[in-house]
DNA sequence: TTGAAAGCGCTAACAA
DNA sequence: TTGTTAGCGCTTTCAA
């Protein structure tokens, strides 16, 4: 094995507490004994073993992250997000993916790696308010997404409905009125996208709007395919609508691709609204408009929640705060606008 | 704190070591014994403490892997392969992205929290043969990418130089005669893009075509934006190719953006191929023709070398296996394709 | 087949 | 200011 503390501490002929210190930035250490010391451990190599500093202490100084999936632009540009947040606070974490599987988030939620983890931050799709009630692993989670929960944990999400009602308000600013929903799940696994819907039904209705149930297109997954079928799928049973706002961004750009290679145009045929503003959606060659949520703001809250927990504060009432977004508009419900901003390129 | 062995030694009246052997499955336990144990393991709900047994150990089943960037889907993409792999050898991916900044490469290189991490698979953009040389870590060190190196550890890339003379060579074939690399940088910053740039000029001299150095273009990054850009200049300057090589995806689909907003066509104004296969390439309104590396293969290869490394096997030769790609040849290369193989949605 | 005891490297209480 | 020592929870000889 490496450099213990005991070899530093024979090599300059103290003790090892005192090597500890100076390792430590203790106060009390003359000047000449501190350089002694680190001259030794220099000479050494020597290299503090933070597993045994854990097993003392109790904590690791790692949290988890726990997302669906890194090929979804969202999750990745969170999870960096979230990698500098915990970088702040002298965090390390370990990023692991469920694949939007029930099973894994049950298991990642149980106890990732017992006792190596002080805490977690998971973003789940199927788990449910029973499931976490039936938590039995003691480290901290915060829960990060657009389900909803009846369990006494932090959670961090935009507010969801207010965000797909300003969605759809600015569809119907643009004239649109056959406004289709693209990304819903039927049974277990309706709830994602349940939010966005209720907003998407909401705004529709304050506009004397009848929401009508075949513009839902229910599609298998949040991929870019999903949103390529699922737009084929409502175009061919003759639903055509004048305008979609879809799940996420991913599905939104499928349908695009699926608007397109029907010879329709967008926005002038069918306008699309996304969610999540990765940055795939300023680049098409009609880019996006999406509603952009603060992931910077949802990586520090959600890390704050953690370190605060982590800290030993008295156990605080579980919070739910609401990080910003925006509505960000772009050639996708713009007519005419098609590259204008790029003209200067 | 948790309840540990001792505790459950206690509650079923029997040694600690009665207790280990049952967690650890060891053979010789008698039914009858493990049963009692099993029961109150169960009762106090106890859990391992990992720490304690990686101190023990000297191991801890995590290892790291450091990437530039998850905004880029290729690294996004990657991690998720290598998280996998590891998992089928029950080890844990500690993610960590050092924004390309040779400085987080060299402080992960040398000991991402010491003692912590196993082993560690690098994906460096800036880091020099004579920081790999000067590393002190002892933990094993995989590396990732189209850099070159002299030193001694495995790495794990496909053949650059032959990719990058096979995506010119589609192009040449396709017609195409002045074609443009996008995606160089100077002075210490060009090892990256080196041997891709190589390839182009190798398979140019091939063809009996003198390699145009003003066809070159310098980005500041390998981003959407700076392929935006760096087209941007590319015309601007006056030099029209009638094809662009780039060096990843990213810059080929901001340079994508730029031809359209200047009113070309892809591909019969100017030709377009990428590098990295990354699922957004199949989903713009122009499809991208791609260098496609193996990306499962790479995880695998990398993850297997270190745990083989880790499992103490004499040492052997630093390896440098060369996981395969394929050329996939999309819209942005086939004039009058574009939306064909969509006609079915 | 099971038990007793040492010790992985570190921190923290207590002593000097 | 520095040294001594116990012990975090586990695995692992060595005995029984």
């Amino acid at each position: 094995m490496g450099v213990s503390l005991k070899d530093v501490a024979q090599r300059a002929g103290v003790s090892i507490k005192t090597v500890s210190n100076v390792v430590n930035n203790y106060q009390h250490v003359t000047p000449a004994m501190r350089t002694k010391v680190q001259q030794a451990i220099d000479e050494l190599g020597y290299r503090p073993n933070l597993t045994a500093r854990h097993l003392r202490k109790g904590r690791t100084g790692i949290i988890a992250l726990a997302v669906p999936e890194f090929g979804n632009p969202y999750f990745a540009e969170l999870a960096g997000a979230v990698v500098d947040a915990a970088a702040r606070h002298d965090y390390t974490v370990l990023v692991d993916h469920t694949a939007g599987l029930r099973e894994n988030e049950l298991l990642v939620s149980q106890g990732f790696r017992s006792h190596v983890i002080d805490g977690l931050i998971l973003s789940p799709i199927h788990l449910e308010t029973e499931d976490l009630m039936a938590r039995t692993e003691t480290a901290p989670l915060v829960l990060l997404g657009e389900r909803e929960y009846e369990a006494p944990y932090d959670h961090i999400a935009i507010d969801n409905v207010a965000a797909a009602r300003d969605a759809v308000r600015h569809l119907l600013g643009r004239g649109h009125r056959r406004i289709a929903f693209l990304g819903s799940r039927t049974g277990r696994e309706r709830q994602p996208a349940h939010l966005r819907l209720r907003g998407w039904r909401e705004e529709l209705a304050a506009a004397g709007i009848t929401p009508d149930e075949n513009l839902v297109v229910v599609t298998d997954g949040y991929g870019r395919e999903d949103g390529a079928t699922g737009m084929a799928a409502l175009l061919d049973r003759g639903e055509r609508p004048d305008a979609v706002f879809a799940y996420n961004d991913l599905i939104a750009i499928g349908a695009m691709r699926t608007i397109t290679a029907r010879g329709l145009r967008i926005p002038d045929d069918i306008a699309v609204v996304g969610f999540d503003d990765i940055e795939e959606s300023r680049y098409g060659a009609t880019t996006l408009t999406t509603i952009a949520p603060d992931k910077e703001a949802i990586a520090r809250l959600a890390v704050d929640s953690l370190v605060e927990r982590l800290s030993g504060q008295p156990v605080a009432e579980p919070r739910k705060p609401r990080p910003g977004y925006r509505l960000i508009i772009r050639e996708s419900t713009t007519p005419g606008s098609a590259h204008a901003h790029l003209k200067d390129l």
